[in-house]
DNA sequence: AACGCGTGGCA
DNA sequence: TTGCCAAGCGT
């Protein structure tokens, strides 16, 4: 018989001590509690989005001002709602918090529904965000996840991966609808906040304080400081580029870049295209009948070797330049208004070029220099 | 699936 | 100082 490992993550116990703690040392005065007003309720879930309760109060309290009712809301110009969200950031919640009031005016009658999967379809309303309405408002059986849950899950159970991985998510949704008590949801939720605000937080959690203590992992292996675990910081990618300095007669063709993206508006080296897939330090062999059309455009090519790797660091990517050093046997003239231009060498030191590839070619023909010198 | 989105607080 | 993150969502 094949014996299947299936999660129970199902305990009573856990809703119980929470709710027991909530209802003596939980919060129980924000502006936004007290009331299963849904458009005051929804409202507050909005602002605190990523946002913390200190930075919300003030803007609650002057949007409820101008803004009392929900068709007060819907009915304003969307410009009143962005003046009265001016400064808490995350604008898009703003465009769709008026969105939404316009949507539950026209589809439901002003009346926010309690059922969070209908909730979850209106602009801005996520899972979470609707299973904290319904139960805060209706007392609907709704599981929450955000920042403070998984922080509490993560250290009381021991989750040692990532909570932004997919599968570690949705293995903490799972383990907070098993959790789900079958009465006093609201307190639940309004627990589960709180520990996360008040006592278990990111550096230097009130575990004395804590009622998971007991059942704590994280406590009971002293690791609440490594819990929950960090975004793994992504290898820098490492990206490859194919450089033509192009020689003659004491000049270097350079390009003009495009006015945005990396190195914006300078002059550099003309590139191959085509030599982004490489995995390592390693930049493939360029293309040759690709280099022999791009240098047919400047004239006959005289002589090309391969110069050795050049890598430069940037704050977000590697990346690595190969190039090819080229000169003419007959330099043919360009048309005009190209991003092309001709720099006398001499000049070099001087131009607006990238810092590598300056040295890049402070460096060639310094050495075309010291080889001439030699032979005389 | 991974990223961008704003601002403020913290170590 | 800088990086990390805080009641997530939309793409």
């Amino acid at each position: 018989m094949k014996v299947v490992a299936v999660e129970n993550f199902a305990d009573p116990s856990f809703s119980a001590d929470l709710i027991g703690w909530q209802k003596v040392h939980g919060r129980h005065v924000l502006p936004w509690q007290n009331t299963r007003d849904a458009y005051l309720i929804w409202l507050s879930e909005i602002m605190l989005q990523q946002t913390q309760v200190s930075a919300v109060l003030g803007y609650y309290a002057r949007f409820l001002e101008r803004f009392p009712t929900l068709r007060d809301l819907a009915a304003a110009p969307v410009e009143d709602v962005m003046a009265q969200w001016s400064g808490l950031g995350y604008y898009t919640r703003a465009r769709n918090l008026h969105k939404c009031a316009q949507r539950v005016v026209a589809e439901y009658d002003g009346v926010f529904p309690s059922d969070p999967l209908l909730l979850a379809e209106l602009p801005g309303i996520g899972r979470s965000t609707a299973a904290a309405i319904a139960a805060f408002s209706s007392g609907r059986r709704a599981a929450i996840m955000d920042g403070n849950v998984k922080r509490v899950f993560a250290r009381v159970f021991g989750i040692d991966t990532y909570p932004g991985e997919k599968k570690t998510e949705e293995s903490m949704w799972r383990r907070a609808e098993a959790l789900l008590p079958e009465v006093g949801i609201e307190s639940y939720t309004q627990g589960l906040m709180d520990m996360g605000a008040t006592l278990c937080t990111r550096s230097s959690p009130s575990c004395e304080r804590c009622p998971m203590q007991p059942r704590c992992v994280a406590f009971a292996t002293g690791r609440t400081r490594d819990l929950p675990v960090r975004k793994p910081k992504k290898a820098t990618p490492e990206k490859h580029a194919v450089m033509l300095a192009i020689v003659d007669g004491g000049q270097v063709l350079l390009e003009q870049r495009p006015p945005s993206g990396i190195w914006g508006g300078l002059l550099s080296l003309p590139e191959l295209d085509g030599h982004v897939g490489a995995e390592d330090d390693e930049v493939p062999e360029a293309d040759h009948d690709a280099l022999l059309q791009v240098v047919g455009k400047f004239g006959e090519m005289e002589s090309c070797e391969r110069l050795s790797t050049v890598t430069h660091v940037f704050t977000h990517y590697k990346l690595h330049i190969a190039p090819y050093h080229i000169t003419l046997a007959r330099r043919q003239a360009m048309a005009a208004q190209t991003a092309y231009v001709w720099v006398n060498v001499a000049g070099l030191a001087d131009a607006a070029l990238p810092a590598p590839v300056k040295k890049l070619l402070l460096e060639l023909v310094g050495d075309r220099r010291e080889a001439q010198q030699r032979m005389f």
